[in-house]
DNA sequence: AATATTTAAGATCTGAAATACCTAAATGAG
DNA sequence: CTCATTTAGGTATTTCAGATCTTAAATATT
């Protein structure tokens, strides 16, 4: 099974540790919880909870009834922000070939590329963390 | 610099080489001249190579006034095709994380996944080599 | 027919990125 | 003041795409 679609696994935790926060309002939530939530490994989950923290889109307090907690609210945080913190800014592609072939707009892969990749930033920008309450409200399993 | 869509090098060069064969009918092209023509890796086009011959897509000779010819017709030769050759069964993605989270239609990434694949598979479904001849017309450099 | 040359096939190696692990530092609780 | 809890950060491991190297086959040349 392969998808045209690239995000990474940290990436992914990471919108997805930022949706859960934001469904725990006002409480500072432990790493380990959220990776139980969703999941997938503390330990690489940690890791991009520290990255979001050090990029300042959550707060972190360490000991005990430590954890995270978002640093702006939910309406005020979008997915574009999240992804970008993760995988760096998100650029439309060309030609993955570049010259020498495929230059001057006839490409073989014609606007499929930066449709998509339009597509996708658009998307992402559009939705707020607010914009996706409901999403842990359904207990699970 | 980051982008949303994922096609390996691999398979691009597969794409790419397919269409130059195509625009050299009838004859046989070594793969050293292809990836001249592409401005990549000898090494890397013609272990694609081997893996179009070996799926099919083209027939391999040996020796001098060897290399790589079409098998069949531009016309009975789809991107989609190639693309799954290289990086598998091209299949519509749900949310990334899956269960437990995001089930029901309910996902964060609501129907971005599905509709850029379905997008995507449908681009590369419509198009075979006969339509982009064109794109190794011009003398490049 | 023998040999050298050309070219693809196949196996193995390498390097970078993603992920997992492990120790140190901080903070609150008892 | 000591202990348990939790994040921070560095290091190790894994994985995978891409590069290198070796072998096999076909052809041309003599």
């Amino acid at each position: 099974m392969s998808s045209i679609v690239k995000i990474s696994e940290a990436a992914s935790m990471a919108l997805h540790a930022m949706v859960f926060l934001a469904s725990e309002p006002d409480r500072v939530v432990p790493s380990k919880e959220v990776a139980a939530r969703l999941g997938r490994s503390e330990a690489h989950l940690s890791k991009v909870m520290q990255r979001l923290a050090r990029e300042g889109l959550v707060s972190s307090t360490r000991g005990p009834k430590g954890g995270f907690i978002l640093k702006k609210g939910p309406r005020d945080i979008s997915l574009l922000e999240i992804f970008e913190v993760m995988e760096g800014p998100l650029e439309e592609t060309n030609c993955l070939l570049g010259r020498p072939i495929c230059r001057g707009g006839n490409c073989i892969f014609g606007d499929l590329l930066r449709g998509v990749d339009r597509q996708a930033k658009e998307y992402l920008s559009k939705r707020s963390l607010w914009d996706l309450q409901g999403v842990f409200k359904g207990k699970d399993k």
